[in-house]
DNA sequence: CGTGTAGCGTTACAATGTGTAACATACAAG
DNA sequence: CTTGTATGTTACACATTGTAACGCTACACG
């Protein structure tokens, strides 16, 4: 398999983070830039930014091709489905696999309020009635 | 602060994780039965499930009392608390603070289908019907 | 009263993950 | 060939986690 092993993801540490918040907002870039982007915030020698970013890569977050010499990276997954996958582990940790209790929890704790609940089920209800019929789906 | 600071939820590590599960599906124990019902899965010696304990309690995860020389141990919260906290987290840091993204995603990813969505609102509505007159404000 | 034993306190240690970085090497431009 | 720029390799400290040994103390039992 390409991709390492999603299946348990690794939580990323703060300057992990701090990084793929960067790609993930600016898309590709080389390690300079992306130095240069976090150097208010977090000041880092070249070296280690690389070192972060080899490792992100090594997980599976990033990928990267080549510029000339220079590595560009690039999110190697959308931001959200990282989230995702990373709350259903949640849920599978905790909620015994059930996604209701959770989305229940978010409202109870003012996550989530009523009315975005709503509003979100009618979204999605409407999205099912486009989709009907055309199965295709993985 | 009494509680140490769940600002940062800390991950569990796989024991712990277990130790927690029992601990919240099966109530206050002691570690000697916490021991015993985890051995199946994993044997562990008397100080290991105990030094997890303790570890647990510092992380502020579970808390214990005297039952005569033997430290009862109970979840300091419930399961789904902190699985909405670390639901909340991942929002935060992925979501740039935003649970109707997520709850999206948990759709599209079929991790939550519409019909327990539907379900989901109805059931928050009621719950605010039911609230609702009886707030206790002036 | 002496003592075994259950149960807690303390300390340790290896493996891993993460942040940080130095040093070495390669290649394009002048 | 010299230089700068970018990558490859290696290292190291610190925290976390799993695992456990030792040691101390109170209480039941003979």
């Amino acid at each position: 398999m390409r991709t390492p092993k999603l299946t348990k993801p690794k939580n990323l540490g703060d300057v992990e983070q701090a990084v793929m918040d960067y790609v993930w907002s600016n898309g590709p870039c080389s390690s300079e830039q992306c130095r240069e982007a976090l150097a208010e915030e977090r000041p880092m020698k070249e070296s280690t930014i690389r070192t972060v970013l080899r490792r992100l890569e090594e997980k599976g977050y990033v990928a990267h091709e080549l510029s000339g010499r220079t590595f560009i990276y690039r999110a190697a997954e959308a931001r959200q489905n990282v989230a995702v996958r990373a709350v259903k582990n949640i849920i599978d940790k905790f909620c015994g696999g059930s996604a209701e209790e959770l989305v229940i929890g978010l409202v109870d704790n003012q996550v989530l309020d009523p009315k975005q609940l709503e509003r979100l089920t009618r979204m999605v209800a409407e999205a099912a009635q486009g989709a009907k019929g055309k199965e295709g789906k993985s």
